[in-house]
DNA sequence: CGAATCCGTAAGCACTCACTTACGGTAAGT
DNA sequence: ACTTACCGTAAGTGAGTGCTTACGGATTCG
């Protein structure tokens, strides 16, 4: 999974709503609209795109769906803000470094 | 600086562009706005965004306002998501764990 | 087989926001 | 002092999106 969609996913207040409410366990969906205030409906549809960003499972148990966050669903997010800053980091020590040795040598 | 701000701010893609082109170094407006698709006021008000985000740092020469990324920008975002997936991944896996257990005791 | 429950999707609407052009303000060069 | 360069901001516009109500499909229970 790309990270751009993660962090679309990411974006809305009500989306990380719904992944709060799932840290404490699996929940099918009318369980998650009851304590959310949004109706069953945008809840569905923000379930779809967690979903389709990778950052839930779904398991079909008969007329129920149960939605479960992804253990690994933030993987490439969390590696593109490693690569994004730690080369800022990087580049800041390093300019760091040289001037405190331009400083060194005067 | 609070995660969310900072979610906001990286779900734009022309604002990831601009942080790509600073990955580079520090850079003015008008040097940005040449490498971007966009206008150099559009580029203006995406710094502003950034840099409310906590994810830039400005310094002033003259005329030339210099734009470079902040190392610790990111970190609240990078907080948030420890914090989240470390306890869905603790969960996931004292989950499947139990289950082992079950399956171990049958 | 019929009713009820659970859920996803379609349609419509209001709002946000990214972009443009136009403008004004500040610092450097002649 | 006047011009030039660099930049932020205001105003307006169009596309994207989060929400609602209404509807239809699938499964379970009587």
């Amino acid at each position: 999974m790309t990270y751009e969609i993660t962090i679309a996913a990411l974006a809305d207040p009500t989306r990380r709503l719904v992944l709060e409410a799932l840290k404490a366990g699996p929940k099918p969906v009318g369980t998650l609209a009851d304590g959310l205030p949004v109706s069953r409906p945008a809840v569905s549809q923000h379930l779809k795109v967690l979903s389709d960003a990778g950052l839930l499972t779904v398991e079909t148990q008969g007329t129920r769906r149960l939605y479960a966050i992804d253990p690994h669903g933030a993987d490439a997010l969390r590696a593109y803000l490693d690569s994004m800053w730690d080369d800022a980091l990087a580049a800041y020590t390093r300019k760091a470094r040289e001037k405190a040795k331009r400083k060194d040598t005067q």
